[in-house]
RNA sequence: GGGCCCGUAGCUCAGCUCGGUAGAGCAGGCGGCUCUUAACCGCAAGGUCAGGGGUUCGAAUCCCCUCGGGCCCGCCA
């Protein structure tokens, strides 16, 4: 049984006093060791709590007893049974008639009053920092249980979740540096994936008209406490609505998320951290906000030129030949987005900034898209999908032009799969692990990840 | 890529400013204790002071380099 039930089992005892007419068993790890002559205490931790083992003289015998504490650390996994019973202190425990040891911890555990505190060994030796701290490990039960409610969220309006290739030939989707490896048999460099979004659009073309997949996605670039080189990615296709529908089953999404991250976890940062999520969200429009921030004029009709020079203005060092997209992105980036209290939408970007997406029906020069973004984080991204064929092997060929490298790449098949038409239909990625910490009110993505990629050393 | 900070016992940390025999608590060992919950009391043990080089009669301490980590900035659209 569990610790809880066990303790259960207790609660109706006065203290000082056992019921030798009921046995308990219980398994898990000693926590801690309290010895005094011919009694003893211990703590024992498994998934369901804690619970104290109350050991004695008078019913484990004088040598059975004192065979057990030379043998017992901190850290050893035991099975143990007995009555249950409340320590004339009050604390509910079991009185221990036999110990069982399960497995023999050699390495001692943490400094029991501390902890683990070390940053660098907590990744590394991810293992001791969760048996270490409670914390830790409700922290990441709560991030699976977060993520199965993405995917009850998704399954109960309709979605289908898939699984797309990781290894692919041509990696694009998003501007990144891919991995790149090699199949033996084929005798190929391959890819991993940066995105999800070209194999899923495929799949609407192919009559899945709503479709997700939540999964692996690698980037071979900076690793910070916002970016991982291997992270989790949520990406949604939705065949016959637009980003306008997109925006509020996101938003119910959120809502969704928030109450259940405060249940899993009922702590005042989480607290703080989900209310964030809860709509209304603030809606900023690219540009007129960028206009209005920073005092310049016509963002639109603006040269590449003068908008480069716009961004050297602020302290901008990238290239000369970056595109106009590029240079907008630097400008929000200093006017604007240091601007954001809370998890804010920006909408309507323009069109220089986003290959894939489908220009606006109404703003001339941009395109149907928001984008999510936390005081800390951009966290997603989502438009109305660009159908046409011709227009999007033309906004390919543009992508690379202005960026003169195999970012963005060009992806002949998609295009000819866009020829056999793909319903109107809008998308989302999230990033899985930064939603976690946004929920969680985390402020490294490392502490969202079991195993973050470190350094040998 | 630049700046700042950190690395001392298995764990948590002092010691570094101002150079002079490397310390404490926890864990582990031994002894004591029949109600503790960071149990307590006593004894003994435990070190490549991240690594390398330099200055010095003498370096954990001062200087340089390297490695690892954290934070900030830049870059990555």
């Amino acid at each position: 049984m569990g610790t809880d039930t066990a303790r259960q089992a207790c609660a109706a005892l006065p203290a000082g006093a056992d019921d030798s007419s009921r046995t308990l068993r219980v398994a898990g790890r000693l926590r801690a060791l309290r010895q005094h002559g011919k009694t003893a205490f211990a703590d024992l931790d498994d998934r369901a709590g804690t619970i104290q083992l109350l050991l004695r003289v008078n019913e484990l015998g004088e040598g059975p007893y004192q065979e057990w504490l030379a043998d017992l650390d901190p850290g050893d996994i035991v099975g143990a049974e007995g009555n249950p019973a409340v320590s004339r202190r009050g604390e509910p425990s079991l009185l221990v008639r036999s110990l069982t040891l399960l497995s023999k911890a050699i390495a001692p555990p943490p400094e029991k009053y501390h902890g683990f505190q070390d940053v660098e060994e907590r990744l590394r030796r991810r293992y001791v920092d969760l048996l270490a701290s409670p914390e830790v490990r409700d922290r990441f039960r709560a991030r699976t249980e977060l993520i199965s409610e993405i995917r009850k969220y998704f399954d109960s309006a309709g979605f289908l979740e898939v699984e797309t290739p990781i290894l692919l030939r041509v990696a694009s989707g998003a501007a990144a540096a891919p991995f790149v490896t090699h199949s033996n048999y084929l005798d190929v460099d391959l890819r991993l994936r940066i995105a999800q979004e070209l194999p899923l659009k495929r799949l609407l073309v192919g009559g899945l008209e709503r479709v997700y997949e939540i999964g692996k996605t690698f980037r071979n670039e900076d690793l910070d406490s916002i970016h991982s080189p291997e992270f989790t990615e949520l990406e949604a296709y939705w065949a016959y609505a637009d980003y306008q529908d997109m925006r509020a089953l996101t938003e119910g999404l959120f809502d969704k998320l928030a109450r259940r991250a405060v249940e899993l976890v009922p702590t005042p940062q989480v607290e703080k951290a989900a209310a964030a999520f809860r709509p209304p969200f603030p809606t900023v429009d690219f540009v007129d906000e960028l206009e209005r921030r920073s005092g310049i004029k016509d963002l639109l009709s603006r040269s590449r030129e003068e908008l480069r020079e716009l961004a050297r203005s602020i302290g901008s060092t990238v290239p000369d030949n970056s595109s106009t997209g590029t240079f907008l992105d630097k400008l929000f980036e200093h006017y604007v987005e240091p601007t954001f209290t809370g998890v804010t939408f920006v909408v309507d970007f323009p069109l220089a900034t986003t290959p894939l997406a489908r220009r606006h029906r109404s703003k001339p020069g941009r395109v149907e898209r928001f984008e999510v973004f936390t005081p800390a984080f951009e966290l997603a991204n989502a438009y109305t999908e660009l159908t046409d064929p011709d227009e999007q092997a033309e906004r390919f060929r543009t992508q690379l032009g202005e960026r003169g490298d195999d970012r963005y790449a060009y992806d002949e098949d998609f295009v000819e799969a866009l020829r056999y038409g793909l319903p109107p239909t809008t998308g989302i990625g999230i990033g899985v692990d930064r939603l976690i910490m946004g929920l969680l009110g985390l402020s490294s993505i490392k502490d969202s990840i079991l195993f973050p990629l470190v350094r040998a050393r």
